[in-house]
DNA sequence: TTCCGTGCAAATGATTTGCAGGACT
DNA sequence: AGTCCTGCAAATCATTTGCACGGAA
């Protein structure tokens, strides 16, 4: 569950796949291990840009999607067209609360919501292969705040998908 | 809760923002109330072109963004880059069961996961405006069936976003 | 008459892809 | 040698927007 083992799973998947573990590819999976939150493609390779001798964006891009099939990487939809990706494997399953204020996000996990979902699968027929569970809601330091604090883009207000249920 | 309602609900939202009740929106107001199902813009606007003398996909987009406010349509962001949409107000609040093989979508609601939800949206301090929970599963029919089957765009097989719980 | 709305086409913006020269095995 | 790769730029694709003309209140 370290940086080595990582290394070590993402080597193994290249090779599965007929694919080698370039210096990009190195560059890329180091620098996202060192990443404790979420993070966009263009955040990464914003970060990746400036000391490592420059890696283009499709490379960042088409690394990521390497990274989530070898399973280091769990993808998020949270906003409409961009891409969340956060490190896979090291905490164990969970959904986001989402500030609808200043975007923050803050992990949960709830066993019995776990098991009804598995529950409601199960009820109409289905057999559950994954599930996507976001909560959104003013947190702790907004509601104190009086919620103008943006920590990503909650410029453009955008509208929660979903209606207040 | 039937079509004048919505009409009067619409014209009203309207009036309030200084906006008009054109003959587009109107076609477009009609029409989606006809729509059982969750659809996309696209498929709204190429229902309309055909009979109606032409409406322009800006248009439908424009009047889908006024419906969302007016709270007569929820909108949903099942697949990245491209919105679904279906009647508010004719249901109670409920979730989706999204099947990765054919992409069907059957609704679902569960209290005791509401309840939950509002749960830990409290334990993590945050107050909850509103979620989105979806499972992804194979569905009944694609079991049976072995799931080659299409009824929208499975073709891409879309990696579902997110890792198996 | 005065904004509001519409259609059209061009602009977005994140992500993807075609291509041609490089690199690793 | 033979692939696999990368960087670049051009291509996508759903959605948005700028503009100039037409229309409802």
């Amino acid at each position: 569950m370290n940086g080595g083992d990582e290394a070590d799973t993402f080597q193994r998947f290249l090779r599965t796949q007929g694919l080698k573990l370039t210096s990009q590819r190195g560059a890329i999976l180091e620098r996202v291990l060192t990443i404790r939150k979420h993070f966009s493609a263009e955040e990464l390779f914003e970060s990746l840009r400036a000391e490592t001798q420059g890696i283009s964006k499709a490379t960042v891009y088409r690394t990521l999607a390497l990274l989530v099939q070898a399973g280091l990487l769990d993808e998020h939809d949270f906003e409409r067209g961009h891409k969340l990706y956060e490190r896979a494997g090291n905490h164990a399953h969970h959904d986001h609360l989402i500030c609808v204020s200043c975007s923050r996000i803050v992990e949960f996990h709830n066993d019995e919501i776990e098991t009804l979902q598995e529950k409601v699968a199960r009820e109409h027929g289905f057999e559950m292969v994954s599930h996507t569970h976001q909560i959104f809601g003013v947190c702790p330091r907004c509601k104190r705040e009086g919620g103008a604090r943006t920590r990503r883009a909650a410029s453009r207000p955008r509208a929660p998908t979903h209606p207040a249920p």
